[in-house]
DNA sequence: TGTACATCAGTGAACGCGCGTTCACTGATGTAC
DNA sequence: TGTACATCAGTGAACGCGCGTTCACTGATGTAC
């Protein structure tokens, strides 16, 4: 009886190592490719495998992008934690600053989360699991805050630069005749325009 | 020959008056369906024409897209306009709040835009308009700090401004488990943050 | 006024494509006895 | 150790669909003489 439970249990793991292989593929191929043109059989090509055997892993296509992006956004989080919690006075240009390079080196992830606030069919399941992701983004924001003693509440704080962060990203992303690398410069100065106007003291009550 | 003239004016006129209807036909269809979702098919439909007809008046799908945007920029830009011009210290929570309320009531507006903006494979020509439409905003923003006696140079709070209105657009229009009215509430709620943190005077020289 | 011809908006049918998903099958591995 | 059976990952082929675009044709209107 033991040892049947193990082999289920190695089984069980062998497929979650196989799906994690498949994500990882997804995620190489978002990389490279305009997120609406990702097609299954591209990610099945990548991972090496049939386009068939992903329905074996994943029931559907949103389900296997989900998950790739939820990667993405796990890593997001961990990077601002770090910046976050090792530091009692953080420097909030920094962590804008930061949060912008993350997208913009990894664009992926962020073709992903607008596609994602953009589609209105996503399964309530699924909705769920994004959110809880953006609510960890919130809930760093809010210590951030906290730290620079900014008046309670300052959960609208957060919402406002979570925001004002992911509007520079989407706005100046394609900014005509510009090189990446003017982009990008572009993109942190205007981010730092933003993180400023958020660390500046407003009159009270106002 | 002034009367062939007259004749050829007369039929352009037809012509151009017909290519209106059509992108009058398109507005409809993106008020009522998901940006990715409308279909030449669609269109056609929704003006009481052949779906091949459409190709008499727009060379592809993408130009008769552009051609229905910037419609609704065009809109936008004059709501602005006349908000700010017509005071010599203009509300800019007022202004914020017309922007986000203006996008929520005609989201199409506010999906092509986001779709265009994510769409590396526009051609320059599509662009080059797109972008006048963007920077007649900019130019009005521009306005606005300057009568708020912003110092120059202001045009990066004008981009850092729209970015951020932007953000609040993407990031909360799906908020789950919100009624419409709730999110709208919010949108506004935020957009008036990120008013208010620009309006704050700000230390000089930080 | 009448006739032959040119133009061109409008169209239904078809083309070619890529997609997500399902199906029926193979073959490797493990199990029961 | 050997044999019959069960499981299930993996697969190539196919299904069904919707799309953008093109084609060949019709028919209304205008032009030339």
């Amino acid at each position: 009886m033991k040892q049947t439970k193990t082999f289920a249990h190695v089984k069980s793991e062998a497929k979650l190592a196989r799906q994690a292989l498949i994500i990882e593929a997804a995620e190489r191929v978002f990389a490279v490719k305009p997120f609406n043109k990702v097609s299954i059989r591209d990610i099945a090509r990548e991972a090496g495998i049939s386009h068939a055997s992903i329905y074996r892993y994943f029931p559907d296509q949103q389900s296997l992008f989900v998950e790739a992006f939820l990667q993405g956004a796990g890593e997001i989080g961990d990077t601002l934690e770090k910046l976050i919690e090792s530091s009692d006075t953080p420097d909030i240009l920094k962590i804008s600053s930061v949060y912008v390079t993350y997208l913009m080196d990894n664009d992926q992830y962020f073709r992903m989360m607008t596609h994602f606030m953009l589609d209105g069919s996503l399964a309530a399941e699924k909705i769920e699991k994004l959110n809880a992701a953006e609510r960890r983004i919130f809930d760093q924001f809010d210590r951030l805050f906290k730290k620079l003693k900014k008046p309670e509440p300052v959960r609208l704080l957060s919402h406002a630069f979570f925001a004002a962060l992911n509007g520079v990203l989407i706005t100046f992303r394609n900014y005509p005749g510009r090189t990446t690398k003017a982009v990008r410069r572009h993109m942190l100065n205007i981010a730092g325009v933003i993180a400023e106007s958020f660390s500046a003291d407003r009159p009270a009550g106002k």
